[in-house]
DNA sequence: GCATATCGTCTGCGTGCGCTTACGATTTGG
DNA sequence: CCAAATCGTAAGCGCACGCAGACGATATGC
């Protein structure tokens, strides 16, 4: 870990965060065009799932969308039965969201030509490393984001 | 590594990486704003220094900038003494670029004051998995597009 | 009962960005 | 010598997005 003269001994993570990043979704979004849905589309099958949400505005918070901008996403799917709205019999101004069978079998083979592609990219290195990455990646995905200061 | 009924073991890849990409760009534009940057100037005395690049378009795809569009942050760069363009006695077409000492001083010190929120987040995490996550953030990012596939 | 808040929805505004075109100047290669 | 390519530059177009405001319906709290 040397510094030699005032060079850093590594580029900032976001200098490195952001290509990969970039890369990523690249490399996401014909995956996702095959099974005829867009990256905040996926986002919402996938939030639909991992976090019960009883709210449109609950949902897009925790798939970092705004929540008037995935309201046409959400038309879209639910035309396209790949979700459902009720309207919660507790709060009559409530759309309760769920995924149907349909939109579980789209989102999982989606998620599925993804996971190809990850592991394709993560063969490259050694497990321990795999490893500890995907469980950072994991941690310092899901801080919240006072903790970034 | 266990799959329980269709749940993946681990969230994909770009679904940890956007959200933490995001939160460290959030995180860095206060610390660029008082230095005056923004994150394109940043990432263009960033470029300045680690790689030699002798035209405009070769900097900006190493930062992964549009070259037209950093017309205007090289222009201001150039103005506030940050950055010389200077032409190319081999090509007249060319304007070579390079950072000022004053320019490196402002990079060094915004790179410290973001290289303080960096290791602040790190520090969460067992030195192994730290350095492991710097050294495969570090191959990934650094990977060719068609690596991504 | 009523002021305030919240829900989903629609729309507007401003900004940034990817990509393209066009241009003058210069270089390259046949 | 000349066609094609490349450089930096300026600007246009279309799109996505963050944010805000407005609205009708509904819920909450005093």
């Amino acid at each position: 870990m040397s510094k030699l003269w005032g060079m850093p001994d590594r580029p900032d993570l976001a200098a490195m965060a952001i290509p990969l990043t970039r890369a990523l979704m690249a490399a996401e979004t014909p995956i996702l065009r095959e099974h005829g849905l867009s990256m905040w589309a996926y986002g919402v099958l996938l939030g639909l799932d991992e976090r019960p949400v009883r709210t449109q505005a609950a949902l897009a918070e925790s798939i970092g969308a705004d929540k008037t901008r995935i309201i046409r996403v959400l038309d879209d799917l639910q035309r396209r039965g790949l979700i459902e709205r009720s309207p919660d019999p507790a709060d009559r101004r409530v759309r309760l969201l769920s995924i149907t069978p349909e939109g579980r079998r789209l989102r999982d083979a989606a998620q599925a030509g993804i996971r190809r592609m990850e592991e394709r990219l993560l063969s490259r290195l050694p497990d321990d490393d795999r490893e500890a990455f995907v469980r950072v990646l994991r941690i310092l995905s899901a801080l919240p984001s006072q903790e970034f200061r």
